[in-house]
DNA sequence: TAAGAATTGTGAATCGTTTCACAACATTCT
DNA sequence: AGAATGTTGTGAAACGATTCACAATTCTTA
């Protein structure tokens, strides 16, 4: 069955990500192959989830055996589509947006900050890791004339929507939005939301009340 | 029905979160009540899905009317365990952990920042907004010693386990983990993580399927 | 006070996700 | 070669979350 065919749910390409840096450690210890089982162990997974997920995509696995390690990464960065590089730019330079520009790890994982936006004058045009920090008036034609594909927003909550309206305008069909409000954006544009308050009211939650939550 | 008798779901918790956003923004807006429907197409929810997910906890509207902005919000924050402060420790003053100590948000909401650590000899003793810098070597010991009930890792993934088993051994129950690996924590610790790479993840497969996944 | 309109709270129905369970197949051992 | 062991892939069952639908209740208006 094809993709196309099915909506794979939040939760499985949550867990294909799981799996993939999975992979990444199994590969270094040298497995050739991996069971359900045991990758489900180390993720605290099950082993039916597991095979189940990858079921969606395709039969990788080999029946008596498991899963060949390198070549099941392989599948997984392809299905994720990080099999290839992305453009990315940044909108707000602040305490946060400084962090992401010198964060490594995006670059090695193919995530490519490319264009950086700020409205601080102080700041347009200065250097930020080898890039210049473009004014937020040109956005939308910088965007257009860019291969950009991936904006993420990390300005002040007030400024958020402001934002958003033009990297929408500009075309890009997906937002990482760093600001603790609710975007409104077209149902074809794909805004995910990394909102850390809501992730310490979690834990708050979970110790007023005892609970773990699933 | 009180809490303890059910387990309330992950997404339940977080749309209180989202819940506790919009009443704060209505409760400036001078609205007196608001209507299921209204918050639900406020937030692009159901209103029966407001409805049942306040249901959990009490009865806290008026057939006709809806519910009472403010006393609502004062509800779901009792809930949520934020109509008081949580000391929190941040470990690792690093590009985001610095992001972190001077954003005001967090302290506004409740969640005070009041130890860091750190491993750099260069930044032990050194003042950060107010908070000077532990050695990671006392860790255990002084957040024993401590009211600090939630602890943020900012430290490289290599090195997050072994924080995060100091950090239980100093009985912490809830820890907020930005490093990008699983921790191994004892059952009753409740781990949330923040992963950027993940959500960058998402966009792309979104992206490379031209699906928008639920 | 009675009728009409609005809206909650919640069982029941529906929908989606996870787990179960097993046939099919691969490998290893004797 | 045959038996024993291990493991996948996947329908079916079980479980969990969301949506439906409506009785109960409140408010408004006349
Ligand atoms: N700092 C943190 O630790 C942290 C944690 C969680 C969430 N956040 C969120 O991330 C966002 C940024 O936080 P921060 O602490 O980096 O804030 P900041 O004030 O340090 O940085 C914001 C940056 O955005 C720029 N900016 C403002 N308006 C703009 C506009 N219209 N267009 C372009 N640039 C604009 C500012 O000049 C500044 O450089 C906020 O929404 C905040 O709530 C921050
Ligand atoms: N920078 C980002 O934008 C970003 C984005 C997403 C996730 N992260 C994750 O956040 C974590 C921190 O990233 P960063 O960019 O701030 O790294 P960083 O190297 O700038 O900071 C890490 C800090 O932790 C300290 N440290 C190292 N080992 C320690 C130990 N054992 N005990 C105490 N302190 C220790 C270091 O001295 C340093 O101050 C990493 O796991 C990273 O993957 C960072």
């Amino acid at each position: 069955m094809a993709i196309s065919d099915r909506r794979i749910s939040e939760s499985t390409i949550h867990r294909l990500s799981i799996y993939y840096r999975a992979l990444q450690q199994l590969e270094k210890e040298n497995y050739e192959t991996i069971s359900s089982k045991e990758l489900a162990r180390r993720e605290k997974l099950t082993p039916a989830q597991v095979r189940k997920d990858l079921s969606f995509f395709g039969s990788f696995g080999t029946r008596g055996l498991g899963y060949p390690v390198v070549e099941l990464k392989g599948k997984i960065a392809g299905i994720l589509g990080i099999d290839r590089v992305w453009d990315v730019a940044l909108v707000g330079v602040g305490n946060i947006g400084s962090a992401l520009v010198s964060y490594k790890e995006f670059q090695k994982q193919g995530f490519l900050i490319k264009m950086v936006f700020d409205n601080d004058q102080r700041k347009i045009g200065s250097n930020h890791k080898g890039i210049i920090v473009s004014d937020i008036r040109n956005i939308v034609s910088e965007l257009r004339n860019s291969s950009i594909e991936i904006v993420i927003i990390a300005v002040p909550s007030s400024m958020a929507q402001l934002v958003a309206d033009d990297v929408v305008q500009a075309g890009i069909k997906a937002i990482l939005n760093l600001a603790p409000i609710n975007l409104k954006v077209p149902d074809d544009v794909v805004v995910r939301n990394e909102n850390m308050a809501m992730e310490l009211e979690y834990l708050s939650f979970s110790l007023s009340n005892h609970q773990r939550p699933k």
